[in-house]
DNA sequence: TAGAATAATAGTGTCGACAATAAGGGTGTT
DNA sequence: AACACCCTTATTGTCGACACTATTATTCTA
């Protein structure tokens, strides 16, 4: 499945279609983290010029997927604990805030429409038991739409366009599928009561936990993907 | 002053010369906030080629200054009061998880340097009285280093250099001289006394008010400046 | 042989020009 | 007179080439 969810602006330019491209080859490791990108290289393969790549490169730069220097070039993200620590610590504080105001934002409908989606994970998730579907659409689903709860412009797109490409890039790398499948249902259930109850204060702490939890969890499979 | 301490990294190439310039344009109201940007006409004035100004407007945007749109063009971001408190709920919740890091991470001799920072306002202040010296390069200063005291690399790199110059554009064009001047500096002796107390808890609820204050107090000159 | 200075080379930064798209004005029709 | 359509014009997107910088390989010296 795409993140298509993530991005509603249409793609139109040349450089937004290399920019999409690219974003899933370094979200799903086609091409390697911590890699030197090479603009002349890069520009032949998607058949563009380099002043179209380059455009590309700046956006992905704004999600913090490459980093840049002067002169030197530009390189794909290293994926590293220290770093998993950092953004993780960013994003619990950032969901939290947006949870605690979908708590008081959110319209009836579209809490409505977020138990609907739990229900439906859960009968997915019997089904297709063990496997990843459940973590990977539905989780990131369901987070999207309580960010999107918060009605906070500002915070969405930190969130949606600029933070959530990276946490993929973890979450995806480092394979996420695991036990924590039904515990996180659980507590997704937990979430949506709160902010059913528009209990602002308990849903921060509820989606703060949870999202400590998940760091946990992908920092395991990182130790041992590092350890291998 | 300038805001030179906000960004580490060197200007070595023609665009950064100009991202920094028209940073500092929009931020004080020299280009006005809303206007639309003509990329050929500010080339000119610039004295750069299309390519080195597109480079500047890609970084500028990525720091919430401009905004995009394809095929369409570009405008200075509009100050609103929706986008100020969506600004300042960010923005209140990603320094107060900075405090608590920093109540847990800042080496004594940076703790030191944060209360000599303080005292030394305090001089300034008595002698300048009245004058917006403090709440302009003191203030951010103060909050800069606590943000640096982190150690969070991300946490920094969001708050320093993608969201601290568009909460300066609102502080500049909304005029920030007046009497929170001197409660402010009692709200920062308390933030510092936190951090020194290694009570990482404390210091975030302190600075999440702290900067709500902030919030408010802008807010009203922002109802004043709409009534006018 | 090891180290430093220097030359070759690859890569990034910048430029001017062309192509494609969107906005504005004008004309024609109902 | 109002609306719709078309054309003109200005602006953005894209391209290929040149200039400058950093890296690598080579040569010279101690």
């Amino acid at each position: 499945m795409t993140d298509s969810f993530l991005n509603e602006a249409p793609i139109t330019t040349a450089s937004d279609q290399v920019f999409v491209n690219m974003r899933r080859e370094i979200v799903e490791g086609t091409i390697a983290q911590g890699s030197k990108i090479s603009e002349p290289e890069l520009a032949k393969r998607y058949g563009v010029s380099r002043a179209t790549l380059r455009e590309a490169l700046n956006r992905l730069e704004s999600c913090y997927l490459v980093e840049r220097k002067a002169n030197v070039g530009c390189r794909v993200v290293a994926l590293t604990a220290e770093r998993l620590i950092e953004v993780y610590q960013v994003r619990s504080s950032l969901e939290g805030l947006a949870c605690r105001l979908a708590a008081d934002n959110m319209e009836p409908d579209e809490i409505k429409g977020l138990k609907q989606l739990l229900n439906q994970h859960l009968q997915t998730q019997r089904v297709k038991e063990g496997e990843s579907y459940y973590q990977e659409a539905g989780d990131l689903d369901f987070h999207y739409r309580i960010i999107k709860g918060s009605k906070n412009a500002h915070l969405i797109h930190l969130l949606c366009n600029d933070l959530y490409q990276l946490i993929r890039m973890y979450r995806v790398q480092m394979g996420m599928a695991g036990p924590r499948v039904s515990k996180a249902f659980d507590e997704h259930l937990a979430i949506i009561n709160a902010i059913e109850n528009h209990d602002g204060e308990l849903a921060e702490m509820l989606m703060k936990r949870h999202i400590s939890a998940s760091q946990a969890n992908i920092q395991t499979k990182f130790d041992l993907y590092q350890s291998e």
